[in-house]
DNA sequence: CGCTAGAAGCAAGGATTTTGCATTAGTGTG
DNA sequence: CACACTAATGCAAAATCCTTGCTTCTAGCG
């Protein structure tokens, strides 16, 4: 039986709050488990027990973190709702707390899921926007083109190449996809 | 001084070693730093020492695994050439074992630089198609477009959605590029 | 051959991870 | 509302792993 309420939600409240709280302070590779421990007023089996490691735990930590906070902007038409959003996109996630957060949500990863609620997170951004589009009358792409397109290709490039990233790229991937045809 | 003969040599190719065939037999979860040094006959000190961590050993590790073996094959024209190159890719970055190198290869890089020669070594695979294209007197896509557009959605859905993957989706990319214009 | 410096071995100390058992606190039932 | 049931936590000991100072070995060089 799970339960989601009561102490078992502090306990993950607090341990999430010590992790970010202690990520800042002496940096990410400085971490223990029982340092977050004792932040949290926890004991480090507990820690052990419910995330089972350090990256499992950041890997939760991290999913969270990359949860967006509001729907994308309407701007008026999908072109420039779209270029806002990957623009967004890919300056939040190519800074370097951005990619240590995707790193540690793919790594600690034992079934994929944390992966997959990432990737949606993405698809329910970019849903909002392509039915507005729709709701205009506007002729708008797949959800799964737009990823394919748009936030493949950035993702790529902030997970193996990160040098050299900037908003025009962003920006070039949209047209490409809008002009070119879906 | 950097010393890449003798004895140095023998010591990482004989962790290196260890490592492949602990993981084969043990599980990538259940290696440890000893294990590895036992196997290998080798002090543990040693192991941390040179890699200062498990993650960094299997990174090391990962990135050798990824070198291509052998230059794409030559199957007549262009879009045989990529398909096939696209279709080989996915399926062995797909497989658990080769997920688990890339995810290995993408942790324990502190610089960033086992990422980028994984993002070189599929640079170069492809160069050399696109070279042979041209060769042929075929108008080619730029490499940076082909990353783009096929690398980059596949190693996306490698990584963030494991599920459905087939060799049709790489041959929809490949087709999808070279017909709707690069 | 002898020198030098980088790399590995050894061992002790400290920190982390694991695990069995006792206790606490949600959850559902009568 | 009280009760039983069970997941979740605390505690503490044991095992394992990581770090580090020092010694020994060996490749490279004059």
């Amino acid at each position: 039986m799970v339960r989601p309420g009561g102490r078992s939600a502090r306990v993950q409240e607090a341990v999430h709050t010590a992790v970010r709280e202690l990520v800042a302070e002496v940096g990410r590779d400085a971490l223990t488990v029982p340092q977050v421990a004792t932040r949290a007023g926890v004991t480090p089996s507990t820690v052990y027990r419910r995330w089972g490691d350090l990256k499992e735990l950041l890997s939760d930590v991290a999913v969270e973190r990359l949860r967006p906070e509001a729907p994308p902007e309407d701007l008026g038409n999908l072109s420039a709702d779209l270029t806002a959003w990957a623009e967004e996109f890919l300056d939040e996630m190519s800074s370097p707390p951005g990619r240590a957060y995707i790193r540690d949500a793919l790594l600690g990863d034992p079934d994929g899921g944390n992966g997959g609620q990432c990737s949606a997170y993405a698809a329910e951004q970019i849903d909002v926007v392509l039915a507005r589009a729709a709701d205009r009358g506007e002729t708008a792409p797949d959800v799964e083109t737009v990823i394919d397109r748009v936030v493949a290709p950035m993702m790529y490039r902030i997970l193996f190449r990160p040098d050299g990233l900037d908003p025009a790229y962003a920006h070039r991937l949209v047209t490409g996809l809008l002009t070119a045809g879906a």
